[in-house]
DNA sequence: CCTCCATCCTGTGGGC
DNA sequence: TGCCCACAGGATGGAG
């Protein structure tokens, strides 16, 4: 669920709890949580004791660098979230990692569905890790760039944006609204895409995310992503096109289509999208 | 290298 | 109301 904007919104929330502040706690308490580590209990022995400079976002990843070398890699994945509370507040379920600052707050990681995970790695670990081209928020490449790693490819479009290792931080939603914002269908073939049409599609990226980050990021359902502090994102009433099959277009009217393209749903207007 | 597909999980929302 | 099941915002590894 959560892609760049919920990501975002999350590192913004426990940075002001983690910056500056040393880690004198940490549990795995399920080992898929801890399971990128070799073994799980290397999280806990490589992050106790450390100080946490600065919380960093790499497309969905967040990036605490610590004092050593280590870097402490936190990923939602589909179901996470994190709470701040205090030591003695009562314990939810799927609490699967906890970590306590010398502030005495305590930083807790919840995931139902356990596809996400927490990982300290070392400068070696981490690249092998993390294939990521760069971030879409903060360090999307220009136009050339992005036309050179989809020239020739025949996937769709779509694909390509959820493909990590060329951009860093689209999702399913936040894909589908890029596309609606550009005018270009997600089936279309990557390599296909007219200098023109590239141009719209990487132009469009900026804005979306940015209006998701500052509504909070977008929250689908009752179990759906809730920031550190409990709250909802509010971009879900902004999407022009993600889970509206059958609603009217916001620009032309036309009914929303769904479709399926690699194994996810895809949502467009018929008419906006050529 | 590229593309497609299965897999890892639990919760829930919609249809009957 | 209750039951069942398709589906869910992600990433990875393997087959072809």
């Amino acid at each position: 669920m959560p892609e760049l904007p919920e990501v975002e919104t999350t590192r913004r929330l426990l940075a002001p709890y983690l910056e500056e502040r040393r880690i004198v706690e940490a549990e795995i308490r399920h080992p898929r949580t801890g399971r990128r580590n070799e073994n799980p209990q290397d999280v806990v022995d490589r992050l106790k004791g450390q100080l946490v400079h600065r919380l960093d976002r790499h497309g969905k990843f967040i990036l605490g660098r610590l004092e050593s070398e280590l870097t402490w890699v936190m990923h939602l994945g589909m179901s996470g979230r994190f709470l701040i509370v205090s030591p003695e507040d009562q314990e939810i379920a799927h609490t699967h990692f906890i970590a306590r600052t010398d502030r005495g707050d305590e930083i807790r990681f919840i995931d139902p569905r356990t596809f996400g995970f927490i990982a300290v790695f070392t400068p070696d670990e981490l690249e092998a890790e993390l294939r990521l081209g760069r971030d879409a928020f903060i360090d999307l490449p220009r136009t050339p760039q992005l036309a050179a790693r989809l020239n020739g490819r025949k996937a769709p479009i779509k694909s390509l944006l959820l493909d990590q290792r060329i951009v860093a931080g689209l999702g399913n939603i936040y894909a589908d609204e890029v596309l609606f914002r550009a005018g270009v269908r997600p089936t279309r073939r990557g390599g296909d895409l007219s200098g023109q049409e590239m141009t719209k599609v990487r132009k469009a990226i900026g804005p979306i995310l940015k209006a998701g980050i500052a509504a909070g990021g977008t929250s689908l359902s009752k179990s759906g992503y809730r920031s550190p502090e409990g709250r909802s994102g509010e971009y879900r009433r902004k999407l022009f096109v993600y889970g509206r099959e059958g609603d009217p277009c916001r620009r032309c009217g036309t009914p929303i289509e769904r479709l399926v393209i690699g194994g996810r749903s895809s949502f467009y207007c018929p008419d906006c999208q050529v």
